[in-house]
DNA sequence: CTTTCGATGATCT
DNA sequence: GATCATCGAAAGG
């Protein structure tokens, strides 16, 4: 089993709800997404490739990451055809590898703040821009199907002022992980 | 419980 | 010079 990242955003973040992301060894389930397409005024690639978003111009199933408000790392799997730029936001996972380590870089123990939110999932995971543009099929990713099927809802995206209306989130049902409720 | 606001800096206009 | 795909602390009800 695996994700098919030539398939549009919506499709894969979507498809991502229950899948397991972890880089080197720690992380959990991804329990919330956002996707985020070229001809979205909200997306960093709306506008063209830039310096900052040439990986979301990349190949399918590598990662861009970029820099949010100047101190927070935000995590995207980038999708759809090679050089499409599209991407999809992992928003929020449940953690269940690395717990420790999780806690130790984000400084806080309970495990409802460790991965809830862009910003904590790549604090929490150790991630930055030396992993913009890597696949995601080999260390130090590692992505694995879910268990079982989990029902998906779908909402708005967060965050955002342009095409704010598009149903564009994707969230675990009732996941207690959510970075915001949907 | 909810809302507001400061931090902080790269990126783009 | 303005804008941010955020977070956390503080203030207000």
């Amino acid at each position: 089993m695996h994700i098919d990242f030539l398939q549009s955003p919506v499709v894969v973040a979507r498809s991502l709800i229950g899948w397991t992301l972890l880089v080197n060894g720690v992380g959990g389930v991804i329990v919330e997404t956002e996707a985020y397409d070229m001809d979205d005024e909200a997306s960093h690639s709306f506008r063209g490739m830039t310096a900052r978003n040439a990986a979301m111009f990349g190949e399918p199933g590598t990662a861009y990451v970029y820099r949010s408000y100047g101190l927070h790392w935000c995590l995207n799997l980038v999708c759809g055809p090679s050089g499409h730029g599209a991407a999809v936001l992992v928003r929020a996972l449940e953690p269940t590898n690395g717990i420790d380590t999780m806690q130790q870089r984000r400084g806080v123990q309970a495990l409802r703040l460790l991965t809830t939110g862009p910003g904590r999932v790549a604090q929490a995971l150790g991630v930055d821009r030396s992993l913009d543009g890597l696949p995601l099929d080999r260390p130090p990713f590692a992505l694995s199907p879910p268990g079982v099927a989990r029902a998906v809802s779908i909402g708005v995206r967060v965050g955002i002022t342009k095409a704010a209306d598009r149903p564009w989130r994707f969230a675990m049902t009732g996941s207690a992980h959510l970075s915001r409720k949907l």
